[in-house]
DNA sequence: GATAATATTTTTGTATACAATTTTAAATTT
DNA sequence: AAATTTAAAATTGTATACAAAAATATTATC
């Protein structure tokens, strides 16, 4: 994880701007500028350029400026999210063998005891985990595409405990564990639902 | 002094050489070098390199080698993209109107009668404005994201003439028309899973 | 003759300069 | 003052130069 030595500068910048979107240091709808993004990082115009180009295909910016999604634009993704993630936990349900379904208990123990940013990374490696037993990197990467989206509208909306989430969670380990593919893809699509409805939800009571 | 008017050059490299790509005038695993690229198609490397990029992202290209998609690659994508064309073809059950099913029964006909390029153009308008009808911009971006490859794929069979593909159109077009979305969701997958089997078999038969 | 080490060439990554375009501000007209 | 034109500035797109890395060929060693 920890890169040895050289990285090169246009994958540095990228990383750089990326995280200056998602932790709002560049807001939605910032113009970004190539030459002044270019002197606060210290170095030229050209890395900077490709990164830009890069976080525009990832949708997480939109003809230079950075996005902020609707909530139409979140339904979309939800949708798609819901019919991916629903998909990989039906295969799940057939394929996850016992020591993965163990790290998917161990996400819950720590989501319900840990700290406000443990939960969030507990909770993020169990939908991982669940995504990556479907054993389509096709699939795997379209999903990660999204997560960006995702996390920026998470930010966007206050960070509240949604009650049930964990609950949630564990029903769909229940169902996998029982080999109910069919009961393991609904769960996994109404859990998603729930989440997003809590979103907008907030979102629009916080206007 | 390479002033072409109305289109940036970085565009139109991109499309150049996609379509070199495609059309197999770049054959899958050859090395694309910068320099041989822009001197062909008579620009410095600078857009030649930000087309490389954009293909790079879109899949058809993989460090600096043309990819050529191997039978795993192509289930995975079918993989998905049955799942999200199996949505689109529901939602059209639900939403269609009568003017766009009849440019679905167009599509079919002038696929029955035309020349070959004309019946891919038209298959290929057929899934199109099935994707459409999902009213997700999400999904249609996901799609055109893989439609590369896919065309890749298609010219292929077509080429071929795979039986009964324009039946199985007809009979997704009959079960939008009777707003069985259960019926146009199941026919689209099979009718994918069909295509996908047809092409691996004919790439099998064919080493 | 095979292998390792070293030089050479090729190719990529980055900086910079300049041209083309778009955006913004200013001036002019109504 | 509002709208239209024109000038200025800012920004992007492209070409080019050069440095870093990777790939290839060459030499030396066993």
């Amino acid at each position: 994880m920890s890169k040895q030595g050289f990285q090169a500068a246009y994958l540095h910048c990228y990383e750089l701007i990326r995280d200056r979107i998602l932790n709002g240091e560049l807001p939605g709808g910032m113009k970004l500028v190539e030459e002044r993004l270019a002197e606060e990082l210290g170095v030229s115009r050209t890395p900077v350029r490709e990164s830009i180009r890069k976080l525009e295909q990832e949708g997480l910016i939109k003809n230079k400026r950075v996005v902020n999604p609707s909530d139409e634009d979140l339904r979309h993704i939800f949708q798609v999210r819901m019919l991916l993630e629903g998909f990989a936990a039906r295969c799940a349900a057939f394929y996850m063998d016992e020591a993965t379904l163990e790290q998917l208990q161990e996400c819950i123990a720590v989501a319900r005891s840990g700290s406000v940013s443990e939960t969030m990374e507990a909770n993020k490696m169990f939908h991982d985990i669940i995504v990556q037993s479907s054993r389509n990197p096709e699939l795997v990467l379209i999903i990660d595409r999204m997560q960006s989206i995702i996390y920026l509208f998470r930010r966007a909306v206050v960070h509240h405990k949604r009650p049930f989430l964990i609950d949630e969670h564990q029903q769909i380990v229940d169902a996998i564990r029982a080999h109910d593919a069919e009961e393991a893809e609904r769960l996994m699509k109404s859990h998603l639902q729930a989440d997003l409805d809590f979103y907008l939800h907030l979102s629009r009571s916080s206007i």
